[in-house]
RNA sequence: GGCGCGAUAGCAAAGCGGUUAUGCACCGGAUUGCAAAUCCGUGUAGGUGGGUUCGACUCCCGCUCGCGCCUCCA
C-alpha cells in the first residue's frame, strides 16, 4: 500500500488513483536557458523514481515533464548571445537530455514543450475571463484577479492579507491587486508573440503547465511534482487557473523535493553558488551522483559538497564490489524474500529511497557472506527500482573520470602482469613497489583466488 | 511581519514509545608473503528545559539555533 506526502493535506496519505490501475503524473521540468544545475539533477532523479516505483506497483503510469522555452530570461540570454531563441533553447534541451540519460533518467512519456502550447493556453484564459476571474489591464497585459478564486492560498498555506507584495518587487500598477499574476503579456518592442484575442502578447510563466497538463493528462490527474520553491507561486497559481477554469479539482496529490544546498544555503542560479551537472560529471561517475541523491529522503535538505561525493563513491563500490564476487543470475524479484520485502515497504513508505537502500547494503553483506547468486540477483534488481547497479561490476570499478590522465588499462596491465612474475620469482619488495606505484597513480589491487584484480580507488 | 520545515554519533542519513538502522571514517581480530577486498567483533548518538508514560531519540509544551517560502528559481 503505497503512502505519498501530499503538500496540499501537510500529511502521507495512502495513494489511490483516480482511475484505477493508473496513474496520471506531471512534473515541473526545466527552463531552458542554461545548463542543469544540481538542484536539477534531484528533480530528474527523485521522479524517476517515483515513475519507476509507480510502475513497478503495477500502475500504468502517464509520465509528463515539461520543458519552458519561452519566458523573459531565454529571450534576455538569446539576446545576450546574439541568436535565435530556437538556436538557445535546442541547445539546452539537448544537453538537459545528455544529463539526464547520463544519470539513468528514463525518458517521461511526454516532454511538452511551452511554445507548442499556445492555442491550449488562449483558450484556458479565455475560460478565465469568461469565468470573471482573468481581466486585461491598461497597459494590455491579461491578469488572474487572485481574490476572485476562493480557495486561493491553500497549497502553500498563505493567506492573501498575509502576504507582503511588492515589498522586494515593484508592484505593477496594472493589476487590480499586487499579487495578481500574469495570464498573457503583451508584446513588447523586439520580442517575440503569439497573435491572441488580448492583443500579440506570450504566456505568462504558470499558464503553460495548466494548458499541458490537462491536455495530455486531463483533469484531476493524480500527482503534480516540482521542487518545494515552486509550492508558492508557481503551483498555487496553476491550482487557481485550472480550477477556476474547469470548476473541478486539479491535482490530487502534491509532491515537493527539498532543495540542493551548498554550506546550508539553497543551491539557485540568483545566489549563483550552483553546481552544473556538466561539471560534476568530469570529475564522479554519474551513478554515484544518482546514489548521493537518493541516499537521502527527498523530502529533506541536501548539502552538497565533493567530500559527500566522495563517501557515496566509496558506499557504491561496496555494493559493486560485493556484485563483482558472484556471478548473479538474473531472476525475478522474490518479493517475499525478507530484503526485498522490507526494500518495498520502504519504497511504499513516501518513496524512502535511504531506507532502500540500507537495505541493500544488508543484502551486500549477505552476497558477501554467502555468495548466494540468487541473493546477488536480488540485490540487482532491487537496485535497479533506483536506477542503480545496472552496470557490468567491472566497468563501473575500473571506470576513470573523463578529466583525468589516469593509466591506461593497458598500463594498468602491464604492470600488474610484471608485479605477477615478481611475485612468483618472490620478490616481494619489487612487487610491493609496483603496487604501491600503482595506488599513487589511483589505482588499488587485491589478489584473489583467481588472480589479481584492481579497481579506481 | 506572516506561513512552514528541521536539530540524530567524527561525517552523511533513516526507522522506531522498550530489542543492531545503514554507509563512510576509526579501533581489535580472522584472512593475506605483506596489502586490498571480505568476514567477525567493539566503540562513538538524537540541541536545550519541562511534561505524559512502568519506560521517550521517538508523543506534548516552552526555549535556543538553523533553514525555506512570501520575487525569477528544481
Amino acid at each position: 500500500m503505497l503512502k505519498i506526502y501530499n503538500s496540499l493535506a501537510r500529511e502521507k496519505q495512502v495513494f489511490v488513483p483516480t482511475t484505477a490501475g493508473c496513474a496520471r503524473m506531471y512534473v515541473c521540468g526545466m527552463t531552458v536557458y542554461d545548463y542543469c544545475h544540481i538542484g536539477h539533477a534531484r528533480v530528474l532523479v527523485v521522479f524517476d523514481v517515483v515513475q519507476r516505483w509507480l510502475r513497478a506497483s503495477g500502475l500504468a503510469v502517464t509520465y509528463v515533464r515539461n520543458i519552458t522555452d519561452i519566458d523573459d530570461k531565454i529571450i534576455k540570454r538569446a539576446l545576450e548571445n546574439k541568436e535565435s531563441i530556437s538556436q538557445l533553447t535546442n541547445r539546452f534541451i539537448g544537453f538537459m537530455n545528455d544529463d539526464a540519460a547520463a544519470l539513468g533518467v528514463e525518458r517521461p512519456d511526454h516532454e511538452p514543450r511551452a511554445t507548442e502550447y499556445v492555442p491550449q493556453m488562449l483558450e484556458l484564459i479565455g475560460r478565465l475571463e469568461k469565468n470573471g476571474l482573468a481581466y486585461q489591464s491598461p497597459n494590455g497585459d491579461v491578469n488572474f484577479s487572485v481574490r476572485k478564486f476562493p480557495g486561493y492560498g491553500k497549497l502553500s498555506g498563505k493567506a492573501l492579507d498575509d502576504l507582503r507584495a511588492g515589498e522586494r518587487v515593484d508592484v505593477d500598477t496594472g493589476k487590480e491587486d499586487p499579487l495578481d499574476f500574469v495570464l498573457w503579456k503583451h508584446a513588447k518592442e523586439g520580442e517575440p508573440f503569439w497573435a491572441s484575442p488580448w492583443g500579440s502578447g506570450r504566456p505568462g510563466w504558470h499558464i503553460e503547465c495548466s494548458a499541458m497538463s490537462s491536455d495530455l493528462l486531463g483533469q484531476p490527474f493524480d500527482i503534480h511534482g516540482g521542487g518545494q520553491d515552486l509550492q508558492f507561486p508557481h503551483h498555487e497559481n496553476e491550482i487557481a487557473q485550472s480550477e477556476g477554469a474547469h470548476d473541478c479539482r486539479f491535482v490530487n496529490y502534491w509532491m515537493h523535493n527539498g532543495f540542493v544546498r551548498v554550506d546550508d544555503e539553497k543551491m539557485s542560479k540568483s545566489l549563483g553558488n550552483f553546481f552544473t551537472i556538466h561539471e560534476i560529471l568530469k570529475k564522479y561517475d554519474p551513478e554515484v551522483l544518482r546514489f548521493f541523491i537518493l541516499r537521502a529522503h527527498y523530502r529533506s535538505p541536501l548539502n552538497y559538497s565533493d567530500s559527500h561525493l566522495d563517501d557515496a563513491r566509496q558506499a557504491l563500490t561496496r555494493l559493486y564490489v560485493a556484485l563483482k564476487a558472484v556471478d548473479a543470475d538474473l531472476l525475478p524479484i522474490d518479493w517475499e524474500e525478507p530484503h526485498a520485502c522490507r526494500f518495498s515497504q520502504a519504497m511504499d513508505d513516501d518513496f524512502n529511497t535511504p531506507e532502500a537502500c540500507a537495505t541493500l547494503f544488508d543484502l551486500a553483506a549477505e552476497v558477501n557472506r554467502s555468495k548466494s547468486p540468487t541473493l546477488a540477483s536480488q540485490l540487482r534488481a532491487l537496485a535497479g527500482f533506483l536506477g542503480l547497479l545496472r552496470r557490468d561490476p567491472q566497468t563501473f570499478l575500473q571506470a576513470a573520470p573523463t578529466s583525468s590522465g589516469e593509466l591506461s588499462v593497458e598500463q594498468i596491465e602491464s604492470l600488474i602482469a610484471a608485479r605477477a612474475a615478481a611475485k612468483k620469482g618472490k620478490d616481494y619488495a619489487a612487487a610491493d613497489q609496483i603496487r604501491a606505484e600503482l595506488l599513487a597513480a589511483g589505482v588499488v589491487l587485491e589478489d584473489g583466488a583467481k588472480g589479481t584484480s584492481w579497481r579506481r580507488a
